[in-house]
DNA sequence: CCAATTTAGTTCGTGTTAGAACTAATGTCA
DNA sequence: TGACATTAGTTCTAACACGAACTAAATTGG
């Protein structure tokens, strides 16, 4: 046990620079008229034939019982479509349509492009450090729930 | 403007990081009957003699219509309670009532315990290599919406 | 082949989130 | 002092989050 919580600095600091990262790319993501799980969607369905819904709730970290009302929003506004599986009647594929196709090319590259601003000044090594500092500390908290 | 989007993985090394803590620290707060807006009320009052709500809020980064709620919720469990301001019509202050300080002491030792056991193994020069990347990527992301 | 279990997705309840509009109290400044 | 702007907090809307209960379709074991 640690003796006076000197890992709570750690945890703070984590938390402040998700916070960060998110206001900002959230800010712009509005802005293009989607919200980040919208554009999440829409971001993972693109240059991909469709996929099924658990498979997108993976790669997406959005809850089943979530996933539902977000495809259906995008459903509604017609970007994406749900297509009966062929061999197993439980799943059906969700996959963009034409328009999602358009708007996926139109946001996409411009979050990208919205990020990328933040590192403009950033070396390879940075990104080096950054990253393995990042998996360490995820280690730490998977190792704790295991 | 970075050419090949070298980026990309540091901000999902980022997002799966924060990910990692959050369903790790949520579970656990949900064990204690609390979701974790509330612990962090409860946790950022404990130990003070109160504060107006704007304060609150700007400590939890939880907003002032999200927080209205929040504290409306702990209140009906009389936990906290809100107290006129002196000398300030507009400002309430909210503080924990007795019970919630007695939640306090239950809660807050615990939370910190669980989180504690994920870095049995860390050392003091660890936490300084995870503190230093996340504030000079926090950074990044604060120059970036400036 | 059929009962029991598992899996995919939806629905539901409670709570959180951001932002915008709103009310009330306080400050500012000419 | 009196119009004007600022600040504190609430309310409102649309959307998301999670877990639990639910339906339907597949799979598995006997």
């Amino acid at each position: 046990m640690n003796s006076q919580a000197e890992f709570l600095p750690t945890v703070q600091a984590l938390v402040r620079c998700y916070q960060a990262f998110e206001s900002f790319s959230a800010a712009h993501i509005r802005e293009l008229g989607l919200t980040p799980p919208q554009f999440d969607v829409i971001a993972t369905l693109g240059n991909t034939p469709g996929m099924t819904a658990t498979e997108l709730g993976e790669k997406t970290l959005i809850t089943k019982g979530t996933l539902t009302g977000v495809v259906d929003r995008l459903a509604d506004r017609g970007w994406v479509e749900r297509i009966a599986h062929v061999s197993d009647g439980r799943c059906q594929i969700v996959r963009l349509t034409q328009a999602g196709e358009a708007l996926f090319a139109r946001v996409f590259p411009a979050h990208l492009a919205h990020l990328g601003a933040c590192f403009a000044g950033a070396s390879a090594a940075e990104h080096k450090r950054w990253q393995a500092a990042l998996r360490t500390l995820e280690q730490a908290f998977r190792k704790g729930s295991a």
